[in-house]
DNA sequence: TATAAAGTTTAGGTTAACCTAAAAAAATAT
DNA sequence: ATATTTTTTTAGGTTAACCTAAACTTTATA
């Protein structure tokens, strides 16, 4: 588990990587999070070790994919914090910031699904920036119907139909608001397919309910 | 601004001191908060010069009066969020503690200003434990039928008539337990009421179910 | 390409919060 | 009243995260 201070030195390389696409020079950092590049080196140490970033010496640091990870654990967390304090507690927009920069260290993935399940699955927060979901990823994409979708995993993110009839269906079967599906198979005769839930468990459903889960990529 | 470890040490103490009373012994504080007695020695010189507790050596420690509000505003925060947890967010009553353990530092004061409205002003945590309120006051205050109620704001504590006629009543217009019922009018020519629930529905009772509502200012 | 400037790292020090082991005080038992 | 046990404190050490100052690399300039 990471401490405060790394997670804040992660955020930040994160942000000034570009999303992880640039190296980040010493210097930068240091000015980024007000501390001292001495400071900083004795962490991107520290970081490297932990498998966070990659650290050449004089030539900056990089995001791995595990540090990827971590850090958008952390702005997932940040924006939903936000996004909570300005919907739900009625805090103006410049107020947030501060307040969200602390609870985003809170450690408890189930708050983090039940806060995000309480907000209704924003896709970007008060500000406009977007809202990775719990793996990771941003929804730019517009939501297609899981009967359209190729068989790369997708995320649940709405229904077309929601009948009460449906959603009891689709909870019995283990598909919720934010479950990964992946589609296995189709079945050529009647076009139903069958799906992988979250990883784990495999369901087969009919056309007609492939059509009316909506699902990003 | 106290630490995060000060304020962990001193709501410790002020519970173990139950809430100011009596004085605390080192082992007692070490044990409570896990740590060994050297490290509660040094802590508690040290919460001694911020003038949070006296500290009398060998003989232990006992809370000042500042002690006491800082305490209270840490109490505060931890049940406001558990109850947060609770009611909003759907969380069991068992997987509540380590979450507020950690919220109750997040330093806002506007944060929980927000949030206590936001939650109805509750006067207890979904244990039952009371909520002290921004000047470190419990609300004790008694019950009181709806029926005697002034026309200010008040809480639903609990129903006079239990019968399962009378609970399905309330819960179809809205009223719950921990619900903010503040009365608009009455009616003199039958004791019936005009009442607003949690600021946003309004309906009439009768005189007879004003009088099995019990509730607190 | 040598030299200066800018950026980075290393070396060594500080503070908060912990620890262990030994010393000291208080409480208890003989 | 003295000896033993328990409790508490002191002394001195560790770790994470910071710092300054000096040394070293890289980059820019003459």
């Amino acid at each position: 588990m990471l401490s405060l201070t790394e997670e804040n030195y992660l955020k930040a390389i994160y942000h000034l990587s570009d999303g992880g696409t640039k190296s980040v020079l010493t210097n930068e950092i240091a000015e980024s999070i007000q501390t001292r590049p001495a400071s900083v080196t004795d962490m991107v140490k520290k970081l490297a070790v932990k498998n966070l970033i990659t650290y050449e010496k004089y030539y900056g640091v990089k995001v791995t994919k595990h540090g990827k990870s971590e850090a958008l654990t952390i702005i997932r967390k940040h924006r939903l914090w936000e996004t909570f304090l300005v919907e739900k507690l009625g805090f103006d927009w410049g107020q947030v910031h501060d307040v969200a920069e602390q609870l985003e260290h809170i450690q408890s993935p189930l708050l983090i699904e039940k806060l995000d399940e309480f907000l209704g699955y924003p896709a970007a927060d008060p500000h406009g920036h977007p809202i990775p979901d719990k793996h990771g990823k941003f929804h730019v994409s517009r939501q297609i119907p899981l009967a359209e979708a190729t068989k790369k995993k997708t995320v649940a993110r709405a229904v077309k139909n929601s009948s009460q009839s449906f959603l009891d269906y689709l909870s019995k079967i283990g598909i919720y608001i934010g479950a990964t599906v992946q589609i296995l198979e189709r079945m050529e005769f009647d076009g139903s397919i069958e799906i992988m839930i979250d990883g784990k468990k495999k369901v087969y459903i009919s056309k007609e309910a492939s059509e009316n889960i909506l699902v990003t990529e």
